[in-house]
DNA sequence: CGCGCGATTGATTCGGCTCAATAACTGTGG
DNA sequence: CCACAGTTATTGAGCCGAATCAATCGCGCG
């Protein structure tokens, strides 16, 4: 399944100063580089297993990912999304714990994998780095903080236009005002912890309101202003 | 409110081996203690508010404390709970975003302030006191993945029995096997994102069921391993 | 003793899930 | 290029978990 492609340099990824790596003197960099391996992987194909240990971190090259967790009833539930210049498995790897979740790609993706040796030397050696890491993480675990108490709180038509939102955030809209990820209806329906049929229905109320138009997988975001309001979002 | 304390010293804190200071040099915990402050707090105060700055941690010397969001129609929301030896607001201060929660005492409290100055000054000289940190977030970060999966797909019933089990875990049980936490029943409603009747209800089905045995606030866990099954926790 | 908040219980309602049937779509091989 | 199989999406019906609403109770405290 996994293709060989242009390895990509550090030097030249055009995320890098996007990403956390933004800061690194170009030595270190070079170390990098040398020190880091690179996959290709298909669309739907998991980067790395819930439960599982990790001896490294995976830097985005390429692609869009989802991290998600299986429930006790089996059903996966989305915990985040990750893209081009983001770095995914460094919780695990300096909580030096078992991986919380999983990770699949949701379309054709090159990522990077940097070995824990090389992340641990970093973090020693520059702190600027090393505070990014901290900025990252705490930021996370702001946003992790939002969503649990969306989940408790709010009912399934606020938290679906919520996501339709946190999805513009994160991928951005094209020219056209599409959403520039495609997720199946039981994807969407992961995200928020509700059933896909569901999340059916209220697309097509939305698309009905004129907040939205639908074309497949497409979602087109005709009025934010108006989703932001049925999100029951002010600040 | 605030009633001036015995301040308490960092190298004679009875928490501090169990906390994130514990690997500092004594030189530095001299420097901690000249720069910090402290308060007692009475049960019920709110420490910080919610989108508030904030210029430093808080330690708690003494004391047990909740971390809760209030969402959109006002409900409040557990996040986190904190005890002795925990700190709280780091995830702002290091972020330097607001607070994206506010924190208030579940008892008397005792609790230090370290400004903001001092806490970059250890990050900076002490790597292990930064891996720490890094290892505190991330682990953090995985708790709150395991809830926002819970949340998400678990009936009520099951986060009440998995929340008496946290709280056991967090708080541990007196001889009696109570939990030694007192929380009314819309906090324990708050945890689990759902309404107090609902609570009340199913803490009496589960004492019928001889899970646990209830006496005001008072929780006692009759049969644990009952309530993981009832929980639907496996691993 | 009475006020007021928290706890409890019951009745009712409703959001959202499940189940079932059908339709649309995707890729595959002939 | 089309037929077929296997997904994925849609729609409808019915049900159920849990929220809401409304009393009542209990008790701690001034």
């Amino acid at each position: 399944m996994k293709k060989k492609p242009e390895m990509p340099h550090c030097e030249t990824c055009g995320s890098r100063d996007k990403s956390v790596f933004c800061g690194i003197a170009s030595g270190e960099i070079k170390d990098i580089d040398a020190s880091k391996g690179c996959n290709f992987y298909n669309k739907g194909q998991v980067i790395f297993h819930e439960g599982n240990r990790i001896s490294g971190i995976y830097c985005i090259n390429k692609g869009k990912i989802k991290i998600f967790q299986i429930g006790s009833e089996g059903k996966e539930q989305i915990i985040r999304f990750a893209k081009e210049g983001d770095i995914i498995g460094y919780r695990a790897l300096l909580s030096e714990e078992p991986l919380s979740a999983s990770a699949a790609t949701l379309e054709e993706s090159t990522l990077c994998f940097i070995p824990k040796s090389q992340i641990f030397k970093i973090l020693q050696d520059n702190p600027n780095f090393n505070f990014k890491m901290l900025k990252l993480l705490s930021h996370e675990l702001g946003e992790a903080a939002r969503v649990i108490t969306d989940l408790a709180q709010k009912p399934v038509r606020e938290r679906l236009a919520e996501s339709l939102l946190l999805l513009k955030d994160t991928f951005e809209l094209d020219d056209d005002k599409n959403i520039q990820i495609k997720l199946s209806r039981e994807e969407l329906a992961n995200i928020i912890g509700t059933a896909t049929e569901s999340v059916i229905r209220l697309l097509s109320e939305f698309k009905k309101d004129k907040l939205i138009d639908v074309d497949g997988r497409n979602i087109k975001l005709l009025n934010i202003p108006g989703l932001t309001r049925t999100a029951n979002i002010f600040d």
